[in-house]
DNA sequence: CTAAACCTTCCCATCGTGGGAAGGTCAAGG
DNA sequence: CCTTGACCTTCCCACGATGGGAAGGTTTAG
């Protein structure tokens, strides 16, 4: 079972069909091989490939770091800094996100904390996004 | 100074005129008030919508849920129960992305952490990815 | 009267993903 | 041999929220 269609490739690999046509238009990926027909044929070291990205996006690792990671990966002489540099960025920009959503979380939860949650109007969730 | 164009309007409320037209574009803000010439009026009363808007998308909140706010505020006959509903609700939502996000962030960081980070090729993160 | 600083609408891009149409291909079964 | 259904192809459109920029009209200050 070494040759399949997008389809098959796409239940092996967790990548829908559409998304690894997506990543092979964006050079994400090689193109993949063709049958006469013009199927793409996918072998099993394309869905080592395949796999390695849907982990990376698993991780929340952009399309553009994904490129890097593929392009490290694949590259013998490599050294392991600068994967190591790149996923300390991530860690950084997951960091500030986090930073951010739980800003707002308890924002919103001292507010609602602060409402009756009633047949009353009277709320200070309305007023505070009122305020100002 | 009650009647302003646009751009005084964005400057007072902290939304962009791109962004306030495509507000009122979307229905969710009432379309402004227009001079002789086509230009955009803004009052005061206008001013405390768009920045209603904008504390509410500080605080996450989607445009639909801004929108149902909206509504919210503007009904003498609401209910706190509904408001204080919907906050719940964006609670609940900024927990699951904060949870998804912590959880990248720990597998990240445990195989950045068992990364050499120097010269060398080998790397748990690359190891990781490729896995399975 | 001119130049700068506004304003207008319209289209395009982002990012990652999905939906769906119109049409070609392939394998199984009558 | 032909049909049917399950594939595949490309192409265009959509989301959500935002920004960029072009082409053109208006207003205001000098």
């Amino acid at each position: 079972m070494s040759e399949m269609n997008i389809g098959q490739a796409a239940k092996q690999s967790g990548v829908s069909a559409k998304m690894i046509r997506h990543y092979e238009e964006i050079g994400l990926i090689p193109n993949a091989h063709r049958t006469a027909a013009g199927y793409r044929v996918y072998q099993n070291k394309d869905l080592h490939v395949l796999r390695f990205v849907k982990q990376a996006r698993n991780l929340g690792f952009s399309i553009e770091q994904i490129r890097e990671l593929l392009n490290l990966w694949q590259n013998k002489r490599r050294t392991s800094r600068r994967v190591k540099a790149l996923a300390m960025n991530h860690i950084q920009d997951l960091d500030e996100r986090i930073e951010g959503l739980q800003e707002m979380r308890s924002t919103i939860a001292y507010l609602a904390n602060h409402c009756h949650g009633d047949d009353r109007p009277d709320c200070p969730i309305l007023d505070r996004l009122a305020s100002t």
